[in-house]
DNA sequence: AGCGGAAGGA
DNA sequence: TCCTTCCGCT
């Protein structure tokens, strides 16, 4: 890297981690010609040296604690040539990212702040599908959870070859999960409000326009993007950091997406082109890998649940790297294919509501062009997700936009998700999406769709779930009733038994934690 | 400790 | 645009 006053050097192929080559490359700074705070953050991050200055915090995907502050802001005047540096300024700089959302602070933890992954990188790709890849490092940022919004910052160089070269080769890499979601436990910050629906367009807005090499590079798409999503466990050793994966190396994912965390974070307008099929090169390439067929089947079997037990994704097990293998295809850790990620607000809630009227801003990709028949490709709207007041919640951080139900994000629940997006429920009636929105969305719009509040969500989930664990034949009253008013008493009988199918498996999956809360929540709904 | 306005530099 | 510097306030 630029020295000159720097002292954290690009680390040498040899052996640290080593960061994108865009992290280190003077035109990763948009704006400016040098390098941004946040990236060079997320250098010491990455940095086993640097670990005892600042370092990934356990437990909480994408956050940090500056365990030097001094230390931190030594290193930061270094590197800007700024001796007169301490953490009153660096911090200064920090909280200027709240309001671009790349950072957040962690309230209660003090120097430590969370990073808004799910801004840097892009949302709203149905079908990404993540290949994990290379090796993780220890420093390796946090996995980002289901909510996925953790993404990395997007990687771009003109002089980068397609994805594979962004990361130096025993780079330890990352990319990022989103969970971090970010908005923890941010309080309504009105820079913030608009946080996720922004920031999903923003992040669009990073692949379409703001990456012509990367949109015109070997017939790459948008959607030629990789999120490191569900990595297998034991990929590597922080699953805290964002940065586990390593595109580079087959394993681990990361989100190859074709965009720089240099560029600027302002979008533009975001125009979602949705190209279910992808470009053969890019198919073959490596990165972006779906396969519908086997879309339709985790569709399928997660609709089931979904739509008839009305199953939370939380009723998933949260294994950071477990992914639900392929029905007619063998696992390969190698090349793990990640779930497809829909990532959409989730639904609007009365504040929301309000906003959206009195907002204007259309939302830009809005058009869906006829795809999949099976599979809806939509772009994100601008809906704000719903805040924690909404939801009536307190401190969850990685919510981000999702819904309630991903206070505790896995992997499998954004399976779930995406799978609800995406599905077109075969067996259940029609009824139940009685008129699929075009822009909508997804999970949130289908779980909506069975209730009129979030509350409402929250609850018929929940108790669902509990019901499910006790017995799954004895449906609850609201359910039935729902039935009878989706008219689906037919199908009833058979999709008890393909979904009692995935049950198992889904039972058999279950954390001890969601089981007790599962519990918990069974033992109130009995009273 | 942390926040955010204001002014200014590059 | 991205800080850096300063500062009052909580």
């Amino acid at each position: 890297m630029k020295t000159g006053c720097s002292i954290v050097e690009k680390p040498k192929g040899g052996g640290g981690y080593q960061f994108p080559d865009w992290a280190y490359k003077a035109e990763s700074s948009p704006g400016s010609r040098q390098i941004q705070l946040w990236h060079f953050i997320l250098e010491l991050l990455q940095k086993e040296e640097f670990r005892h200055v600042i370092a990934w915090q356990q437990g909480e995907y994408g956050e940090f604690v500056i365990k030097d502050p001094d230390e931190v802001a030594r290193l930061w005047g270094r590197r800007k040539c700024k001796p007169q540096m301490n953490y009153d300024k660096l911090s200064r700089a920090l909280r200027y990212y709240y309001n671009k959302r790349i950072l957040h602070k962690t309230k209660g933890k003090r120097f430590t702040y969370k990073f808004n992954f799910n801004k840097l990188v892009m949302p709203n790709y149905p079908f990404i599908n993540i290949r994990s890849n290379g090796a993780v490092p220890q420093s390796a940022p946090p996995v980002p959870t289901a909510s996925s919004h953790f993404h990395f910052p997007p990687i771009d160089s003109p002089n980068d070859d397609a994805q594979g070269s962004r990361f130096p080769g025993n780079s330890t890499v990352q990319s990022s999960h989103e969970s971090l979601s970010d908005v923890s436990e941010r309080k309504p910050n009105p820079s913030e409000q608009d946080d996720f629906s922004t920031d999903w367009r923003r992040s669009a807005d990073l692949l379409t326009s703001r990456n012509p090499m990367g949109l015109g590079h070997a017939g790459l798409q948008k959607q030629d993007i990789m999120l490191p999503v569900f990595p297998v466990p034991g990929m590597y050793s922080d699953s805290h950091s964002p940065f586990a994966l390593s595109p580079l190396h087959g394993r681990g994912g990361i989100l190859n997406v074709p965009i720089s965390p240099a560029l600027s974070l302002t979008p533009t307008v975001f125009s979602y082109s949705p190209s279910p099929g992808l470009s053969p090169a890019f198919q073959s390439g490596s990165c972006f890998n779906f396969n519908p067929e086997e879309m339709k089947h985790y569709l399928q079997a997660q609709a089931c649940n979904v739509l008839n037990y009305h199953l939370s994704p939380r009723t998933l097990p949260r294994y950071p790297g477990f992914m639900m293998p392929p029905p007619h295809r063998p696992f390969h850790p190698e090349e793990q294919h990640s779930f497809p990620i829909k990532l959409q607000p989730p639904p609007m809630g009365r504040k929301n509501k309000e906003r959206c009227q009195s907002q204007e801003e259309p939302p830009v990709a809005t058009q869906q062009p006829p795809v999949l028949p099976v599979m809806k490709v939509e772009p994100i709207s601008d809906e704000e997700p719903i805040s924690d007041e909404d939801l009536g919640s307190s401190d969850h951080e990685d919510k981000d936009y999702l819904s309630e139900e991903e206070k505790e994000p896995s992997p499998m629940k954004e399976q779930i998700k995406m799978e609800h997006t995406f599905i077109k429920p075969a067996t259940p009636s029609r009824t139940l999406f009685p008129s699929v929105p075009t822009r909508a969305s997804s999970s949130n719009m289908v779980i909506a769709e069975h209730s009129e509040s979030t509350d409402q969500v929250v609850k018929d989930t929940s108790t669902e779930v509990a019901l499910v664990e006790k017995k799954e034949d004895s449906l609850p009253p609201k359910l039935r009733l729902k039935r009878l008013w989706n008219g689906d008493r037919q199908a009833e009988s058979v999709e008890d038994r393909e979904c009692r199918k995935v049950s198992c498996i889904v039972n058999g999956l279950r954390s001890p934690v969601i089981h007790t809360e599962n519990k918990a929540v069974a033992t109130a709904v009995d009273s």
